[in-house]
RNA sequence: GAACUGUUAGCUCAGCUGGUUUAGAGCGCUGCCUUGACAGGGCAGAGGUCGCCGGUUCGAAUCCGGCACAGUUCACCA
C-alpha cells in the first residue's frame, strides 16, 4: 500500500464531516444515559469567526467529544445572538450608505431591513464552526429571537414585573449619543484619557471688589447647566463664598454657593460647579438641595435649545470653542494638562453621557442574594477559581439593571399605555387589552387604543435566559429536555463577560429552574498576538481562522490553540504553535505509515524483546490513562494532551515501535503485530477529542470497518492498576540506552557496528533483550571487574561498562570522571552537611532522615566507583 | 485609590497541603546525522543564585511580612 509521506488534512476533513453528519453522531435526545450537556455562547448572528471563537469552540469541543467517547449522551447546542445594539448600528450603517435614514422609516419598515440583513449574513458563523470539526446538534440551533426564544423573554418580563422586580422610572443612566440609547453599567468602559482641566472664574454676585471664584473643571461645556457652585463647609479657604451668590461665565446666569462634605477640599479650588443634569455626583447634590436640572443636550450629543448657546454644536467642538471664548471674555484662569478616566459605550465606542431619562429597571438584590452562596462555596465551580472573587464583589455591590433600550431590534417590552395614563404589562396585546379593562373599567377601550412601549430589552436580558430557554423551559417547565439536559455540565466563555453573561445566567437559574445553570465554568484566556496585544481588527493582528485551518489543517489549528491555553490564562498566539499541530498530525501519520507497511507472519515467533515492550507500553498507556483523567477533572485541558502529545512522540513513537519494529524487509510476528494496533487504536482514542478528523481517518484506515462505525462514538480507553516498579525499571534501561548512544556519538562508532556491556552491580536482566536490541549489543554480561579499555557510565549506582579496545582516548575519559567526581563530592558534602546537623538529625521525621542516609550511600558507592575507573585507566 | 492574581530556563507554563538526590515540561537554541515511517524527522546536549529584602523552620520555589514590577476587576474625585 502506497501512503502520502505528508498528511494532507484537506484531503479528509470535508469527507469525515460530512460522514458525522449523516450519520447523526452530533444529535442528541433524552435517554437512560447520564446527559454531558453544553449551551455554546452565542456568538454574534452576523458576526463571522474570530480567534478567540476558535478557542472557546475547540474546548467545548473537546469537552463533548470526550463525553461521548465516556458513553456520555453528550448535547452541545448551537446557536446565535440578536446582540440588538451591535446589530441595529450596521444595519442603520447600510442603509445609511443606500442613502436612508433611520428615522424615515417606520418600526416596521426598519425591521423588515433588519431581518433581511439577519437572514443574508446570519449563521455564517455557525458554517465556519463546521470547519473546525465542531461537534454541534444543528438541529437544534436556536436564536435569540426566534419564536421560542421571544415568547420566553417577554413571559419572564411579565412574570418579573407582577412580581413587583421590574419597574420604571427617571434615573440618572448612562446614555451612547451614537446609538441613541441607555446603557447598562456593565456596558461602559473606562479609558484613561488625556484630558485638560480648566479653571473658570465665577465672579461673586454684587461682590465691590469684583473678586471671583475659581472653578476646576473638565467639562467646561457643561456650564450652562450650572445651577450652583459647591463648596466644602469646612474648607477655610473658601469660607468668604458662603451664603454668596455666583455668576456662572458667558452665561451670565446667578446661581447660588452651596456647602456639602462631598466637596473634596484638596482638588482644584475646593470649588465644584454643579450640573445635575449631566454628571451623576451632581445628581445626587442636586437631589439633595433641591437644585434645579437644566438638560443642556439633545441626544445626540450636541447642544440643545434648554443650553442658550452653542445650541445645535457637537460637545466636543463646544468644549474646543468654549476655552476660546472663555478666554477672550477672561474668565478662563488657566488650563493644565490632565489624566481622568472617561466612560466609553463598549458597543459605539463614543463617550457615554450620564443623562436623566426614563427607563426599565430590574431590581438584583433578589437575584445576588441567590446567585453568590452557590459559587463562592463550590457547589459551582469556576475554572480558575481566582474569578470568584471578582464575582463576589460585583454581588456584593449589585445596582439594579437598567434593561430598556432605545432601538428597535429586539424583543419589545409589553407594557401597554392607556389613552388616559398609566399602563399594563402582559404578554400579548389581547391580554394586555384584558387587564386594561380591568383596571380602567372601561370595556370600550380596543387594542389600538393602546400604545405599546417603543424600546426593546437589553440583548442580555434574553441570553440571561439561554440554557433554560434552549431547552423551552420557561414557555413548558415541566417538559422531558429540560428535565433531562438542565443543569447543563459546562460553560465555557471568557472572563470579560462574567457579569454581562455568566452571572446572570446564574442568578435565572435559580429564579427559574430554582437550580444553577451549569455544573462548571470553565474561563478561557483572552487570545493575544505574541507581543501580547489584543487581537483586534483594527491592529490588523488577528490571522484569518479559516485561513489558518487551511494551512494546517483543522487538526493543527486546533492543537496549536490548545498547546498554550491553561484556563483563565491569556494565550499568546503564534502561529509556530499551529506549525507544531501540524507537525504532530504528521508524526502519527508517518507511525502509522510504518506500522500499516509490515508484513505479518503467522509462523514467526514474538522475540523476547517485542514481548517486553509491548508488557511495557501495556502499562505506560494505561498510567497516561490514568493521568489524562485526573487532568480533565481538573479541567486542566492543554496538561492533558502535552500528555498524551508526549505518549504519542516519545513513547510509542520513539521506544515502542523502535523495539517492535522488525528489521529491513522482515515481516512481524502476529503476536507484536496485533498488540501494536491496538495501541494505534487506543491512542487514536486518546487523541481524537483534540484531533477529530486524522484520529478519524487513521482509525478507519488501521482495521477493516463496519459501515456507520466511527472513532467519535467509540468508548475511551480505561486506566487500569500499573507495576511502577516495572516502569521505573524501564526509565533505567532508556539510560542506558541514552547512555551507550552517547559514547557511540562521541566515539564515532557506527549502529552497524556491534558492542558487548559489562555490567558491575545490580541490574534487572528482565529488559537485557530490549537492551542489545535497541544498542546493538552482542552480549549484556555481569563482571566483577571491567576490561581496562572500557569506557564506562553510572545509571543509579550501577556501572556499566563498553570495552572499547583501542578507540579509548584517556585523557578525555579521565577528564569526564573527574567533573563527575566532583559533582557527586559536592553533593556527597551537601548531604553529610545535613545529616551532623544534630538539629536536623533530632527533629526531622525518620523517613526524611532515613531518605538522606540512602542519598549518602549512593553517593559514596558512586564516587567509589568512579575512583576505580580512574585507578583503574592510569594503570 | 481599593481588592484580587501573578513574578520559576530565551518564550509559554507545571511544580497540590514545606523534605524523593544541587528544580521540571513543550517550543526555541547548539552539535552531529540525506540510517529504509517521518528533515514537518532522528540522536545527543547547553540553559535557572525559583522578582528583591527580611522572618518562621532542622529544612523554603513552596508558609508569613515588607518592597518592586505586571495584569485583572472595581471605584463619584470635579
Amino acid at each position: 500500500m502506497e501512503i502520502a509521506s505528508k498528511y494532507n488534512p484537506a484531503d479528509v476533513e470535508g469527507k469525515w464531516y460530512q460522514y458525522w453528519l449523516e450519520q447523526g453522531f452530533f444529535k442528541s435526545k433524552p435517554d437512560g444515559r447520564e446527559p454531558y450537556t453544553i449551551v455554546i455562547p452565542p456568538p454574534n448572528v452576523t458576526g463571522v469567526l474570530h480567534m478567540g471563537h476558535m478557542l472557546n469552540n475547540t474546548i467545548q469541543d473537546i469537552l463533548v467529544r470526550r463525553a461521548r467517547m465516556q458513553g456520555k449522551n453528550a448535547c452541545w447546542v448551537p446557536g446565535t445572538d440578536h446582540v440588538s445594539i451591535a446589530t441595529e448600528a450596521k444595519v442603520v450603517n447600510k442603509l445609511a450608505q443606500q442613502g436612508i435614514k433611520k428615522s424615515d422609516l417606520t418600526r416596521e419598515e426598519f425591521l423588515k431591513h433588519a431581518w433581511e440583513w439577519k437572514e443574508e449574513h446570519g449563521g455564517i458563523i455557525l458554517k465556519q464552526l463546521r470547519k473546525l470539526g465542531a461537534s454541534c446538534d444543528w438541529d437544534r440551533t436556536a436564536f435569540t429571537m426566534d419564536e421560542l426564544r421571544s415568547e420566553s423573554v417577554i413571559k419572564v418580563f411579565v412574570d418579573l414585573y407582577n412580581k413587583g422586580l421590574i419597574y420604571r422610572g427617571v434615573r440618572m443612566v448612562n446614555w451612547d449619543p451614537k446609538a441613541l440609547t441607555a446603557l447598562s453599567d456593565e456596558e461602559v468602559i473606562y479609558k484613561e484619557e488625556h484630558s485638560k482641566l480648566y479653571y473658570l472664574r465665577y465672579k461673586v454676585e454684587g461682590d465691590p471688589e469684583g473678586r471671583y471664584a475659581i472653578v476646576a473643571t473638565t467639562r467646561p461645556e457643561t456650564i450652562m447647566g450650572d445651577t450652583a457652585m459647591c463648596i466644602n463647609p469646612n474648607d477655610p479657604k473658601n469660607t468668604w463664598l458662603k451664603g454668596k451668590k455666583v455668576i456662572v461665565p458667558l452665561v451670565n446666569r446667578v446661581i447660588p454657593v452651596i456647602e456639602d462634605d462631598y466637596v473634596d477640599i484638596e482638588f482644584g479650588t475646593g470649588c465644584l460647579k454643579v450640573t445635575p443634569a449631566h454628571d451623576v455626583n451632581d445628581y445626587m447634590l442636586g437631589e439633595k438641595h433641591q437644585l434645579a436640572s437644566i438638560d443642556i443636550f439633545n441626544d445626540n450629543g450636541t447642544i440643545s435649545e434648554a443650553g442658550g448657546l452653542y445650541v445645535g454644536m457637537d460637545r466636543f467642538d463646544v468644549r474646543k470653542q468654549i476655552e476660546i471664548d472663555l478666554e477672550a471674555a477672561g474668565l478662563l484662569e488657566k488650563v493644565e494638562a490632565y489624566e481622568n478616566k472617561v466612560g466609553f459605550s463598549e458597543r459605539t465606542n463614543v463617550p457615554i453621557e450620564p443623562k436623566l431619562s426614563m427607563q426599565w429597571f430590574l431590581k438584583m438584590q433578589h437575584f445576588a442574594d441567590m446567585a453568590l452562596p452557590p459559587v463562592m462555596n463550590d457547589e459551582l465551580k469556576f475554572y480558575p477559581a481566582k474569578f470568584k472573587n471578582v464575582y463576589r464583589h460585583w454581588m456584593e455591590n449589585i445596582k439594579d439593571w437598567c434593561i430598556s433600550r432605545q432601538l428597535w431590534w429586539g424583543h419589545r417590552i409589553p407594557a401597554y399605555y392607556l389613552p388616559e395614563g398609566g399602563y399594563v404589562v402582559a404578554e400579548t396585546a389581547e391580554k394586555a387589552l384584558a387587564l386594561a379593562k380591568e383596571k380602567t373599567g372601561n370595556e370600550k377601550l380596543t387594542i389600538a387604543d393602546l400604545r405599546q412601549d417603543e424600546d426593546v430589552l437589553d440583548t442580555w436580558f434574553s441570553s440571561w435566559l439561554w440554557p433554560i430557554t434552549l431547552f423551552n423551559g420557561i414557555n413548558d417547565p415541566d417538559n422531558e429536555e429540560i428535565r433531562y439536559y438542565y443543569p447543563t455540565s459546562d460553560l465555557v466563555t471568557g472572563p470579560d463577560i462574567i457579569f454581562f453573561w455568566v452571572a446572570r445566567m446564574i442568578m435565572a437559574g435559580y429564579e427559574y429552574r430554582g437550580d444553577m445553570p451549569f455544573k462548571n465554568v470553565y474561563f478561557t484566556g483572552i487570545v493575544r498576538d505574541k507581543l501580547g496585544r489584543k487581537m483586534s481588527k483594527s491592529l490588523g493582528n488577528s490571522p484569518d481562522p479559516l485561513k489558518l485551518i487551511e494551512q494546517y489543517g483543522a487538526d493543527g489549528v486546533r492543537m496549536g490553540l490548545m498547546l498554550t491555553a491553561p484556563a483563565g490564562n491569556d494565550l499568546p498566539f503564534d502561529e509556530a504553535l499551529c506549525e507544531q499541530g501540524r507537525n504532530f498530525n504528521n508524526k502519527i501519520w508517518n507511525a502509522f505509515r510504518l506500522v500499516k507497511g509490515w508484513t505479518v507472519d503467522d509462523a514467526a515467533a514474538q522475540p523476547e524483546a517485542s514481548a517486553i515492550a509491548v508488557k511495557w507500553f501495556q502499562m505506560r498507556l494505561d498510567k497516561t490513562v490514568a493521568e489524562m483523567n485526573d487532568l480533565f477533572e481538573k479541567y486542566r485541558l492543554s496538561e492533558a494532551m502535552m500528555v498524551v502529545y508526549k505518549l504519542f512522540w516519545d513513547e510509542f513513537s520513539s521506544w515502542y515501535l523502535e523495539m517492535v519494529k522488525p528489521g529491513y524487509q522482515q515481516p512481524i510476528d502476529r503476536v507484536s503485530y496485533e498488540a501494536t494496533l491496538h495501541f494505534f487504536d487506543a491512542l487514536l482514542r486518546l487523541l481524537h477529542p483534540f484531533m477529530p478528523f486524522i484520529t478519524e481517518e487513521l482509525w478507519q484506515a488501521l482495521e477493516p470497518r463496519q459501515a456507520g462505525e466511527s472513532i467519535m462514538v467509540a468508548l475511551m480507553p480505561e486506566a487500569a492498576p500499573v507495576d511502577e516498579a516495572f516502569l521505573a525499571n524501564f526509565e533505567a534501561v532508556k539510560e542506558i540506552v541514552g547512555n551507550v548512544r552517547t559514547i557511540r556519538l562521541q566515539k564515532n562508532i557506527p549502529n552497524k557496528e556491534a558492542l558487548s556491556l559489562q555490567v558491575l552491580g545490580e541490574h534487572a536482566d528482565t529488559f537485557n533483550a530490549v537492551i542489545a536490541k535497541m544498542c546493538n549489543l552482542t552480549a549484556i554480561t555481569h563482571e566483577a571487574e571491567k576490561t581496562a579499555s572500557a569506557v564506562s557510565f553510572l545509571v543509579g549506582t550501577t556501572e556499566y561498562a563498553i570495552p572499547l579496545g583501542s578507540l579509548i582516548n584517556v585523557e578525555e575519559e579521565l577528564e569526564k570522571l573527574q567533573s563527575e567526581l566532583v559533582y557527586q563530592q559536592g553533593f556527597l558534602a551537601s548531604v553529610l552537611k545535613k545529616l551532623s546537623n544534630e538539629n536536623f538529625v533530632s527533629k526531622a521525621p525518620a523517613k526524611v532522615i532515613e531518605m538522606e542516609r540512602k542519598k549518602q550511600a549512593d553517593a559514596e558507592s558512586k564516587i567509589k566507583s568512579i575512583e576505580e575507573s580512574i585507578a583503574a585507566l592510569k594503570r
